[in-house]
DNA sequence: TTGTAGGCGTTATCAG
DNA sequence: CTGATAACGCCTACAA
């Protein structure tokens, strides 16, 4: 394993130069069509394969990209992180990339910094994005081409996103449309951008049938579950229709709760969640939520931090392929 | 960004050569105090940063591990990789090392493959182990030094392990202890080297008091939730003390299934799961279980594969600090 | 169509 | 203690 063959060896075996057996491998200049199969013939039989690091030495380029992995982890999150990055490196492996994880955990950011002062990578993919964007902030000023996931106050940082706002807006004017109109709202941490927008969708669907949501049934930066335990029995004593919560994680909590608190689901308390990560799937009422493909979001992502790095002109978007999945918890 | 400074720079800059500066970084071979310091602070304010890419080539190494990420997933798996992947990352960063992930699914290995043939890392990790072993074959054709989490029929393996084996007996020799020797056991794929050491774990409970485990209560294969259900049903009918559960997607199910049969938990009959992913921490009953110490598991994996590059000596282990948890579940 | 020579940014070897 | 010079393996003007 330790002494692979290298390019003079073919060049020398074949009695050619070293530029000849370069570029009947990469296919670039002029070359005879008999010599160009003499040197791919002898490539595949003696297995030669090309040093990437010292091609990309010369090139300029690893054939790597990163992608910044979530260290402060939720649980809940995970199946979002895994598709998407089932997505991207589907879609890398196509090019001969890899996929450098780095892993980043709040605002420490130097697994990120190592990776790009090292040079190890051409590109970055951030899977969230943040009110204050630490991770992005450094890779705008450091000048790698980068795409995230998610939306981004900043203009000029290119994204791709679920359209969570839309789909967020759906599924609560559905909710509405049912008449259960004095709704709830639970969500995480407001420092992240997924929040602000759910939370933008599920005002929204108020708002354009001339409504106003009602702010005291809005409950934000939720993370132990003892708050939330009396929340839920605030809002069940104020008689609202329904829940909806941002995640998974929190509307098992309130499935938990209501549970001990004998407030029974759909009867007294519809249930809906913004995000289906299948962690529920044996909950024992199952919740409307909204699906979405995120291994595709992880495929376009890639493809997008692709055609940058190769100097394109790329354009944000956001994916509309999502859907409403109603279950026995907003009957 | 595009035209960082290079060695020669500094050393032009300097009015020496190329080769102190290499030194008076390094710290190999023998350097002046006073040049030392003159670089290192010329290199310190002007922000220079070895191209590793560079580096790598002239010393045959990538500065790179490549953690084999299992693309074929089940929801309830993630978490271990996760904690795996951040112990991990802990230690190679500290080594300046980064982690490039190949995604495999099944016996497809050609992720894998093209990151070894492209020379991109030093080694690898395989995060988990199977019977029929594709890429641990591979690997090991390949030459590359790698080290692999779970236990492996072939001694010639460098393995790592929570101590899955002691761990399975002790919870399940607490619930003979208890009375409830009449056991069931469920379990998913034989492929997989874990399902292997926990029935192991299992039966040898059985064993080590003189009795013998009974099959017609072990139930390995489990994918399909019907199957299951009428599993489980009949495992109350055999009126069976307990069910052993080799993960906590399996558990859930169980309950799932008890639910709608109105089976009670532990009243009818006890739960307890191998494998604490904490799914079930909003389970209607709390689950009794088994906790590892993964990240410690994926840190451990990695300084035994950064060892192994640097070509020391390394012996495979496992890890005993588990964790049985006991909950209502099993009163 | 093919070959030569130099460069990518480091480290390693061997003199001085 | 320091400095040329040659690798490392590939790409690419430029020349033939």
């Amino acid at each position: 394993m330790a002494n692979q063959i290298t390019i003079e060896d073919v060049a020398n075996a074949l009695g050619v130069s070293k530029t000849t057996v370069s570029r009947a491998i990469s296919g670039k200049g002029r070359i005879g069509e008999k010599t160009k199969a003499k040197v791919l013939e002898y490539i595949e039989k003696n297995n030669y394969k090309p040093n990437v690091v010292a091609k990309g030495l010369a090139q300029r380029r690893t054939f790597s990209i990163a992608v910044v992995w979530p260290g402060d982890f939720l649980v809940v999150d995970l199946p979002f992180f895994q598709r998407c990055l089932v997505g991207m490196s589907e879609v890398t492996s196509g090019y001969g990339y890899d996929i450098v994880v780095s892993m980043v955990m709040g605002d420490e950011i130097s697994n990120l910094k190592r990776v790009i002062e090292n040079r190890k990578v051409d590109g970055v993919i951030l899977t969230r994005t943040l009110i204050d964007d630490k991770p992005a902030e450094y890779l705008q000023k450091s000048g790698v081409p980068f795409v995230a996931i998610g939306a981004s106050l900043d203009e000029s940082i290119i994204t791709v996103d679920n359209n969570n706002y839309e789909a967020c807006m759906e599924l609560t004017s559905i909710l509405i449309g049912k008449g259960h109109s004095k709704l709830a709202l639970l969500g995480g941490s407001q420092n992240h951008m997924i929040t602000k927008t759910r939370y933008n969708g599920f005002t929204d669907a108020y708002r354009r049938i001339g409504k106003e949501p009602d702010e005291s049934l809005i409950f934000l930066n939720l993370s132990n579950e003892r708050r939330l335990a009396d929340i839920v029995k605030q809002l069940a004593h104020k008689k609202v229709d329904g829940v909806i919560c941002m995640d998974d994680q929190l509307a098992g909590e309130v499935i938990s709760v209501c549970r001990a608190e004998r407030i029974k689901i759909p009867e007294d308390l519809r249930l809906a969640s913004f995000y289906n990560s299948s962690i529920l799937e044996n909950a024992s009422v199952p919740v409307t939520s909204l699906n979405f493909d995120d291994r595709n979001l992880g495929a376009v992502a890639a493809r997008m931090l692709l055609s940058l790095i190769d100097g394109e002109a790329v354009e944000s978007q956001k994916l509309n392929n999502y859907e409403v999945i109603m279950k026995e918890s907003t009957k």
